[in-house]
Formats: C-alpha cells, sequence, structure tokens
DNA sequence: ATGACGGTGTGGCACCGA
C-alpha cells in the first residue's frame, strides 16, 4: 500500500505536476494541502479519469484539502475536526479498504506567523484539539495515517540552519511539544524509521535560491500508528517535483506498507 | 538574511505563506 501527502500551493497551478507525479507513482491514497480552492473548482473530473476517486473541502484563496484514494472510495469522510469551530478548511479524513480498514487523515497545520501572534495562538489551538480528535480515532482506528503539511520542523537536524531559526516559527519549544504529543498518542514519524539522507527537508523557500542551496525544512510528515509500524517498508520525500518549471515550494512525502 | 519568491484577489498593490 503507497501513501503520500503534498502541499501544492495551488491546485489550480500544480494540477498538472500532480496528475504526473501519479502517473509516475500509483497511490493508493494520497492527501494534498493547500488546494487554495473553491469547492465548486475542484478538479474531480481530472483525477476520476486518473482513476482516483477525489473528496476535497476548500475555501477561496487560502488553505484547502484533498483525498484522493483508489476504488470506491473512502467510508466515514469528515471535514475539519469535530467539535472545532473553524472558518479554515485545513483536515479531511476517511477509511480506506472497508470496515477494519486503514483511517487516513490529511491535515494542513496553520502556519503560526510568528510566536506570539494572534495567528501562533490558533496555531496552538488547532493542534490541541487534533491531538484530542487523532486520540480519540485511535481507539476506534488503531491502523491509522496522520499526514500533511503539520509546519513543525520537530528536531534541529530537520532544519538547514538550526542556529538561525531557533525559536522561530515551525522550531518553537511548543510547536516540537505538539509534535511529541502526537508521537506520544502512539504515532511513530515514518521517515525517521529508516536510515535518511543528512539534510533531506520536504520545503525550500521560494527566495534565495534555497533549494538549489538545499537550504530547506522537513515539515511535511507522515506518521503511522503503532499498529502499522511493522508494517512500514520505506519512507521519503521526492525532491523531483521541485525541479519543475512552476514548482510548489513544498515536495512530496511517500510511505510505502505491506 | 525574511526586501529578495510565488499565489490570490484586487487593483496598479496588499496579504499571506514558511
Amino acid at each position: 500500500m503507497r501513501l503520500a501527502t503534498w502541499n501544492v500551493n495551488s491546485l489550480a497551478v500544480r494540477l498538472p505536476q500532480v496528475l504526473e507525479w501519479l502517473a509516475a507513482h500509483p497511490q493508493d491514497a494520497m492527501v494534498l494541502q493547500e488546494t487554495k480552492l473553491t469547492d465548486d473548482k475542484f478538479p474531480h473530473a481530472e483525477f476520476e479519469a486518473a482513476g482516483y476517486d477525489a473528496k476535497w473541502f476548500g475555501q477561496r484563496t487560502y488553505n484547502g484539502v484533498a483525498l484522493l484514494t483508489r476504488g470506491d472510495g473512502p467510508a466515514d469522510l469528515l471535514r475539519n475536526i469535530p467539535g472545532f469551530e473553524d472558518e479554515q478548511a485545513r483536515v479531511i479524513a476517511g477509511t480506506v479498504g472497508g470496515a477494519g480498514g486503514l483511517r487516513v487523515i490529511g491535515a494542513y497545520f496553520p502556519n503560526g506567523q510568528e510566536p506570539g501572534s494572534d495567528k501562533f495562538a490558533y496555531k496552538l489551538r488547532w493542534m490541541e484539539a487534533l491531538r484530542d480528535w487523532v486520540r480519540a480515532e485511535l481507539a476506534t482506528h488503531p491502523n491509522l495515517v496522520l499526514m500533511g503539511d503539520f509546519n513543525i520542523a520537530p528536531e534541529d537536524r530537520d532544519v538547514y540552519d538550526p542556529m538561525l531559526w531557533a525559536g522561530q516559527i515551525h522550531c518553537t519549544p511548543e510547536e516540537r511539544a505538539h509534535f511529541r504529543q502526537l508521537l506520544e498518542l502512539g504515532l511513530a514519524d515514518a521517515f525517521r524509521l529508516f536510515e535518511q539522507p543528512p539534510k533531506s527537508w520536504s520545503w525550500w523557500d521560494y527566495r534565495n535560491l534555497a533549494f538549489r542551496k538545499n537550504q530547506g525544512l522537513r515539515i511535511d510528515h507522515i506518521l503511522v500508528s503503532d499498529a502499522l509500524k511493522g508494517q512500514v517498508r520505506a519512507c521519503g520525500i521526492d525532491k523531483l517535483p521541485r525541479k519543475n518549471e512552476r514548482p510548489s515550494d513544498h515536495a512530496p512525502v511517500f510511505v510505502e506498507l505491506t
């Protein structure tokens, strides 16, 4: 089973690249973030033509998420965190493979802008709500994957210049504590289950030739539940799409389960 | 290093992302 996540930074711009990537790397489930499309504009026909069922949840200008799956489409679909009032479209979840199947949660964590800001406070509240909800999901779905753009670099080795980024957004102690709390629910960072090349990032700033200089952060993640941990065969980041002519600033992250 | 890039929506720029 193959699963992937990609922050596409506008699906209107990146649809051809997503279809191209899926053609080269077929997935059983893929989640997208930052589609930036209202629901009436979602290109579901293009995904259906490529063999994918699509579920989507978007809004104007910002945010927006989608869940692409092979087959009949996911069960028990959820949009955003139950009980958490949110005007922003950031979460989509569904179960693939029928009853007792795999619970797939795609999430676009808030950026947070700057520690101490209103947006940072929203990020913290949002992460608390997510954690509490994922805990409940795990209780009913032991086979669970939480993946997406976390906007958190969990450790210094996930940052090209940890001194420069110390205490900055994505790297604050509060954000990292929240990431650890997710792991403590019984989830594992699939990327770190394997030997990985040093300086592995999933995002590079558009500015300052950051990609060419490999100055980036690893902020896109795939967390697998303890029940699935033994089934993880591979996890990696595909940098190639970042070399496209009009790339997203993020690269897709993928995992293979037996 | 955060002005630098890129997307959106608006309108001749501002806002936001990370």
